[in-house]
DNA sequence: CGGTCGTTTGAAGTGGTTCAAGCCTTGTGG
DNA sequence: CCACAAGGCTTGAACCACTTCAAACGACCG
């Protein structure tokens, strides 16, 4: 539970990082962070990231995963995309019929962007104001990425897109090793955001496993070949084997 | 070519109602809308809107059709949007190997909203750059609806979905008459728009004409009962007929 | 250890694609 | 005013990608 002293300084660290990746952010301004002033909002797993006034309000991500997700009608779900350490998202009051809401996916950390910017001083309070503008169009144009993915792949190349999209942001927070990255994510996180029965997802996974292009399973990814899942996922190649040898599973660890 | 004043004023009133929509404007800010003073940019049916320079630029649009779109490495497309008299779009430079461009589908106007603000004066000018964030906003969120239209949503439904939403965007600006509206798309456009075949995008307009829900022919929509594809567009309604009496037509006008 | 949630697999069904051909509409030139 | 061409629309038949249903297995948690 208590995390410690070191563990909150390198979750700031990669938020930062996060942060400054669309764009430069002035030294001075990242100390300013650095220094937080402002309370840091926490949220256990499943629960709904909302304000409790009635307008929108932006915030920073420090750690964890979230989501935005919309629940249809009919009780399916829709994910809209995945929020990462550093990731600016906005979080919109509930029950208003919204198109979309927040929802934590593990224990997260997050910071309201407005308190934050109340209190930084003026030279700083402009450069933090554009970085958090940055990083929020930034996350409203991979919206275009979503679009493509779902009108317009494969299922495996869908599986393979998002995984390589999760590993370039996870790895640009310094969240990625040699021996691959953490992915608090069920197969029906997958199907939800890939538009996907789960047991597709699953069958997808496991023909990206056999191609020897990434192993993804219980909440870890490994033996991530970046290159060989971007070649997989832009051409169709319709000719790699997917059923393949049924029984054995050689990449299994 | 040369249109007439009367309907010069008539686009110019309907895209300052699609302004109006989302929230106030106010008269004093309309007025001076109403008198222009920049110059009205046009362009051709299938010519991309792009700036000459690096930076993308917002535009309002006064008349005519444009969609937001990708092409694909492999010669598809994906149609992100579709852009009506009185939207807010953003246009980007292309070769940027950017995520999306502005085409227009008919001869287009519009306004550089950059420069149109530039000339306002000071009272006006925040609430018309209030109003021209708020549509671009709209636009946004819009984004939302087509990732779920894509990923849990069947064809016949991802139809009637897209026609519920022109239809009551061009009916916001008065392009909607008793007797139907214009719909300047092929079935191509329909079938980019939502990952479709165009030959299953004919067979599900056929589906929705034999239910008598609307018949969209050759750029016109008529007979559009807008309940009626509500309801079948929201619940699955798998029970309706859609292969049916094959060789008559009783909707075709 | 027993329960629960997630993962894995099989078998059968269906929604959507692809290919291929014919038709309709609209625009153009004689 | 008619003939022809071109692009869009329509339909059929065959195929395949993905879904659904059902059941077993595995991991984690008290």
């Amino acid at each position: 539970m208590t995390q410690s002293a070191v563990e909150r300084a390198s979750a700031l660290e990669r938020a930062i990082v996060g942060l400054r990746r669309s764009g430069g952010l002035e030294a001075a301004a990242a100390e300013a962070l650095r220094a937080i002033s402002g309370p840091i909002e926490r949220y256990p797993a499943a629960r709904a990231v909302s304000p409790v006034a009635g307008e929108p309000r932006t915030k920073w991500m420090l750690s964890g995963w979230a989501c935005e997700m919309r629940v249809l009608p009919d009780g399916r779900r829709q994910i809209y995309s995945f929020a990462l350490p550093g990731d600016v998202v906005l979080s919109r009051p509930v029950n208003v019929s919204g198109p979309c809401s927040l929802v934590a996916l593990t224990p997260i950390e997050c910071v309201d962007v407005a308190h934050l910017l109340s209190r930084a001083r003026k030279p700083d309070r402009d450069e933090i104001s554009k970085a958090m503008n940055r990083a929020l169009h930034e996350m409203q144009e991979r919206r275009y990425e979503a679009i493509v993915r779902l009108g317009r792949r494969s299922a495996v190349q869908r599986v393979a897109d998002l995984l390589l999209e999760l590993h370039d942001r996870l790895s640009d927070v310094g969240l990625v090793s040699d021996d691959g990255f953490r992915l608090p994510l069920t197969q029906e996180h997958f199907a939800d955001a890939l538009g996907l029965s789960v047991v597709h997802v699953n069958r997808s996974l496991r023909t990206l496993r056999l191609n020897k292009l990434v192993n993804f399973r219980f909440g870890r990814a490994s033996g991530f070949d970046r290159a060989g899942l971007i070649t997989f996922s832009q051409s169709s190649l319709e000719s790699l084997p997917r059923t393949a040898f049924a029984g054995g599973d050689p990449a299994a660890a």
